[in-house]
DNA sequence: TTAAAAATGAAAATGATATTCAGAAAGTAA
DNA sequence: TTACTTTCTGAATATCATTTTCATTTTTAA
């Protein structure tokens, strides 16, 4: 968290933005949680202590972040936008479960040799990719087979 | 595309609708090309031939389509949908080039295997899944080194 | 042919995202 | 500090794809 701060304050100072309480308290709360959030659910959240924040304060905020690298875009095919802290460590991919919503990140470095050996193929070069997995998780089948 | 228009022709009927020219037209037109329409690229080119059907006829056929099976529901990022027709044969991932935006469809059943065995480790079970991978295609890597 | 049900197309509604704008706050230089 | 410039904020509004409404037309079964 110290990190991914001190990586949005060299992006904030380079593009010569201001520092705000605004965008120091959005910018902790997104990283301390583990959550996948949505605009609307941040927003919400951070209303609770401070009922005074903007909706699009938030909005601009979780963009800037991704701007700065900091956090990934992700689009679970909701309709709704999420935005996930993207700490220093590896690339993963989601399951994502459409019952009860939850997300399991995964790493499958096998996956991503296939991936850019099939780029290779077609002279393709890979920026970046999505690669989610739709279905039922384990607690959601237990539940349902009771 | 014979076998498309039976197996839409059947869940039309189960669902009890009627047949109308402009339907007809549009599943026509649709299964007729290769390409990774929108809703708006689809109503478009229609269009040129018939000025009298509506977007929302398009939409909701397309809507239809894949409800029944026969078409899939494609979302590249770029704030469009996107239809494809699905046909009898086996399931297929994307390369979406971002400077052109031609896509180039593969398969890779190592990757399935992978994905299931990943799954499994979490007691997940997959119902669909999606899998980008987003780039600069051969041909503009050519364009641009020029 | 007629009545019931569904389809169409234009217009309006919806909902997530993005932008505008006036006032507030932060940074800068003296 | 003060004055000045730039950015930020928050409310409201705009945008844009998608979806729905509704009056009218078309299809279908009896």
């Amino acid at each position: 968290m110290r990190e991914e701060i001190a990586i949005f304050n060299e992006c904030a100072k380079r593009k010569g933005l201001k520092s705000t309480s605004q965008r120091a308290l959005i910018l902790k709360t997104f990283l301390g949680s583990t959550s996948h959030y949505s605009t609307e659910e941040l927003y919400l959240k951070i209303r609770k202590n401070n009922p005074k924040i903007g909706y699009a304060t938030v909005h601009r905020a979780l963009k800037l972040f991704a701007e700065c690298g900091i956090a990934t875009e992700l689009d679970f095919g909701d309709g709704q936008t999420r935005f996930e802290p993207l700490r220093g460590d590896q690339h993963h991919d989601h399951l994502v479960c459409t019952s009860c919503g939850s997300i399991i990140e995964f790493t499958e470095p096998k996956i991503e040799e296939l991936q850019e050996l099939v780029a290779a193929k077609y002279g393709f070069k890979i920026n970046r990719h999505r690669h989610e997995l739709y279905g039922i998780c384990a607690n959601c089948t237990a539940i349902a087979s009771n």
